[in-house]
DNA sequence: GTTGCCAAGTTTTTT
DNA sequence: ACTTGGCAAC
């Protein structure tokens, strides 16, 4: 039976349905393909869409939301989730544009939630604080202030954290909370001394959560989950508020995002006791089901029109790249199972790529054994096969991709439309080097480097506290920050009295000036800095006389009241380092953030965004309540958020943050065994390979991105953590047939000699010799067909050898200097007096020395 | 109480 | 190499 709105109910009415019909829907389907239409269209009852890469998603997400809309569903009863706030905001601004053009009137963007599922979660908690345990005001922990909190629980409860490393005890946690284990059923499970006493952890590092009024990531998925699981009535408000339920990127979420889902899109009748869909797939255990997890929605069959609640999920199981992280394939796989009744439709036809990178990416991805195959197709002729390149070593190899880039530049792309991935982050820095001797200009996403300096970090703590006094992770990191002669020996006093009566560490500071086993000196000290925050929030109110109202003159006033700008100032004129005046710059670019969050805040974004405004948080103080939002914006950022096309650059970033985005011209870089796949993902043999698996479905992601030329490189010699190592070309170019890849071994141009163009940087120490023949026969027997001349500029120089006793040497960050004395050894290293830093010894191999003429 | 030096861990991917 | 945290000297 045919979906299609005219056999299904249209709980709108149809007046308005067949007015649309007649007029702006046709614009919104005309150009689309059959599957593609049909997706727009089929709106009613679950809905299934397995998207291949490059076939026009996005496209039907828009047009469908649209669609939606023109049939008189009101913009407040559709969600629609994403993977990043980037992608919500595209999402809003396209459903927008296209609104205006067909049914005139961009103002129905208003009101729909646009969202990633982190974002809605932290609103939801915050709507419904009391029934989640939490108070409104709580505090999201990144990985940092979680390892904290996490290592004080690990010491408090007398573990050492020399067994149990904060890091590792986390992504333990981690990993149960994504499968909503919580505490007391983790402990049940745990068998062994380790995880017996994970299980402790895991439980106070929850209450410690909790006591300094704070969740963690993974919490505002699974509190999110288990309230709407165990409160009907939030559950009932979220069902009835949205009405329309759209998933984007479903092969990434988790069990937590899985039950959220379908909790919120309920399904008219609610079974009790159902069951989490268990996994079709081989070699995936089906997971025990935890206590008191009942509840879950099962979707009806066959009774009546209705097949189910309104749920359209969008994903494709090839690109599914988030396992690690607790992601579930089969959530997609067995969507259908969880809903019978749905429909599914496939789109294949790819409108990105030119037929030769499909073909790469068609031909690699069937290598995956657990998949369920999909074809791609395009009906576009023509294009460039994909590159691959060998290259001596990772300079080389940057060398070769700016080369790469610039050449395609110069045939007429924009720098903006280019971009290069790879596989972990440490892979950016000699390329950006590169870039920067080449005059590439060049972006990273990165979204999240701006918050993680040490400087902003200690104004968002004393944000932070003023938000949420409860919170001790912040308030620890800058109840001293500048000193203030609060000393760790007060520090603890406080602590142990926190500890003792229970309650938070703001709270004791306040009792301060009663504790015998302070000092009178202590006692002011804490005092003064306890008055210095009760000032700027105005006592608790954020009201009076004192207080602005604007978020970013709180900003700046706190930075200048805490001391915290004059001490980089003061930083600044001393060390005369470029770092530290930076520090300072980063300070006031973070008032302006707020100033810019403010202006964007009071136009609409709370209207807009908040999914549930209208009886929104009652008695909260605007300059509070903006704070809140301000400092979950922050929390929220993802390192994909910060791609901005507009910029006329290239992109730098991870395969990870490539996914859902596209590029005329992509280069792939570090295409090595170990990188990718990565050698995590090799050295643990994992039942079916379903790590390998992910790595392959990386690599398919970075490949399908490109739109008409693609460039993977492989460096024969790779310095890893200081120490250069031979690597293997990834089995991944192998995958890919020859005759469908350009390959060539250009390890042997720059294999003596590497030197960047004029005004250049470090030079080639020469610690790269490699041996000859080896070529690229993991991919290619034809080797050899190295281009441009290697200008062997003479002798092997041993790193020694290059800098003799009284040379004049630079070094990147200190300066001019002179070579004073060298040891010998296997690590040479140098004492070299620095014209305006003084002596300093460092190691030849590492120091990125350039010796100067003269 | 504060400052500076040395040792250790670090590098997979991220909301 | 690079940052962070712990400890010893001022």
């Amino acid at each position: 039976m045919e979906a299609t709105p005219e056999n299904l109910e249209n709980p709108q009415g149809s007046r308005s349905w067949i007015a649309a019909r007649a007029g702006a829907d046709d614009a919104l389907v005309r150009d689309l393909t059959g599957p593609q239409r049909e997706a727009v269209l089929c709106t009613q009852g679950p809905l299934l869409v397995l998207a291949a890469a490059g076939s026009g998603k996005t496209r039907v997400i828009t047009r469908r939301i649209a669609h939606l809309l023109a049939t008189g569903v009101k913009p407040w009863q559709i969600l629609a989730l994403t993977f990043t706030n980037k992608a919500a905001g595209e999402m809003r601004e396209r459903i927008g544009k296209l609104l205006e053009e067909t049914a005139g009137g961009g103002g129905a963007v208003r009101g729909l939630t646009v969202t990633t599922f982190h974002s809605l979660c932290a609103r939801l908690l915050r709507k419904y604080a009391e029934a989640a345990g939490l108070k409104p005001d709580f505090t999201i922990y990144d990985s940092d202030d979680q390892s904290k909190l996490c290592k004080k629980v690990i010491e408090q409860l007398q573990l050492s954290t020399a067994n149990f490393p904060p890091r590792s005890v986390l992504s333990a946690v981690s990993r149960a909370k994504n499968e909503l284990m919580d505490a007391e059923s983790f402990a049940a499970r745990a068998t062994d001394f380790s995880s017996k006493n994970i299980a402790r952890v895991y439980k106070a590092y929850s209450a410690a959560l909790r006591a300094a009024n704070a969740v963690d990531f993974d919490d505002l998925l699974l509190l999110t989950a288990r309230t709407l699981e165990r409160n009907a009535q939030v559950r009932g408000e979220c069902q009835a508020r949205w009405r329309y339920l759209l998933v984007d990127e479903y092969q990434d979420t988790n069990r937590a995002q899985f039950l959220i889902a379908a909790m919120i899109a309920g399904d008219g009748e609610r079974a009790s006791g159902g069951e989490l869909p268990a996994s079709s797939l081989p070699g995936v255990e089906d997971e025990e089901e935890g206590e008191g997890t009942g509840g879950t929605p099962v979707p009806r069959d066959g009774i009546g029109k209705k097949v189910g609640p309104n749920i359209c999920v969008v994903g494709d199981p090839d690109q599914a790249i988030y396992g690690w992280r607790g992601a579930d394939i089969s959530n997609i796989l067995d969507f259908e199972r969880s809903y019978p009744g749905c429909r599914v439709i496939t789109l294949g036809e790819n409108f990105r790529s030119t037929a030769p990178i499909l073909e790469a990416a068609d031909t690699l991805i069937r290598h995956n054994k657990r998949r369920k195959h999909k074809d791609l197709f395009t009906s576009r002729k023509g294009g460039e096969k994909p590159e691959a390149i060998l290259t001596s070593n990772e300079k080389a190899e940057a060398r070769v991709v700016a080369d790469w880039l610039k050449a395609r530049h110069e045939a007429g792309a924009a720098w903006r439309d280019m971009a290069i991935f790879y596989r972990t982050n440490s892979l950016s820095r000699v390329m950006e080097e590169s870039l920067r001797a080449f005059n590439v200009p060049y972006s990273i996403a990165r979204g999240t480097a701006f918050y993680d300096r040490e400087e902003v970090r200690s104004a968002l703590a004393y944000l932070r506290i003023v938000a949420n006094p409860a919170d001790g992770v912040s308030l620890s990191r800058i109840i001293n920050v500048p000193a203030r002669g609060i000393s760790k020996a007060t520090q603890d006093v406080l602590e142990a009295f926190a500890e003792r009566d229970e309650m938070p560490l703001m709270e004791a500071c306040r009792g301060a000036g009663g504790v015998a086993e302070l000092n009178a000196r202590a006692q002011a000290a804490v005092a003064k800095f306890v008055a210095m925050v009760d000032a700027w929030t105005g006592g608790g109110t954020f009201m009076g006389s004192d207080i602005s109202g604007s978020l970013a003159d709180l900003v700046d006033r706190i930075i200048r009241e805490s001391g915290l700008r004059a001490m980089y100032v003061a930083q600044a004129n001393t060390s005369k380092s470029e770092t530290d005046a930076e520090r300072v710059d980063n300070l006031d670019e973070l008032v302006s953030s707020a100033r810019q969050f403010e202006q964007e805040y009071d136009a609409a974004a709370d209207a807009a965004n908040d999914p549930l405004a209208a009886d929104g948080l009652v008695e909260t103080p605007p300059l509070l309540a903006m704070l809140r939002a301000y400092l979950e914006s922050i929390a929220l950022v993802a390192d994909a958020d910060s791609v901005d096309p507009t910029q006329g650059s290239v992109t730098l970033m991870t395969l990870h943050a490539a996914k859902g985005l596209e590029f005329d011209s992509v280069a792939m870089i570090g295409m090595e065994e170990g990188l990718l796949p990565h050698s995590r993902a090799i050295s643990m043999p994992v039942a079916g390979d379903a790590e390998l698996e992910e790595e392959r479905r990386l690599c398919f992601v970075g490949i399908t991105r490109a739109m008409r030329r693609l460039l993977m490189t492989s460096a024969k010699y790779r310095t890893i953590r200081g120490v250069p190592e031979r690597t293997i070309p990834s089995r991944f170019l192998g995958e890919i047939p020859e005759r469908g890849l350009i390959v060539s071994d250009q390890s042997e141009t720059f294999a003596e000699d590497y030197d960047a163009p004029a005004g250049g940087w470090g030079v080639d120490t020469g610690r790269y010799s490699p041996p000859r023949g080896g070529g690229f026969s993991a991919v290619s027997p034809s080797s050899g067909a190295s281009s441009g001349s290697g200008s062997s500029s003479g002798a092997s120089r041993g790193p020694a050898g290059e800098f003799p006793v009284g040379s004049k040497v630079r070094h990147p960050q200190f300066g001019l200097g002179i070579v004073e004395s060298i040891s010998g050894g296997p690590s040479p290293r140098a004492v070299i007096k620095f014209k305006d830093v003084g002596s300093k010894t460092m190691v030849l191999e590492y120091a990125r020395l350039v010796r100067v003429q003269g």
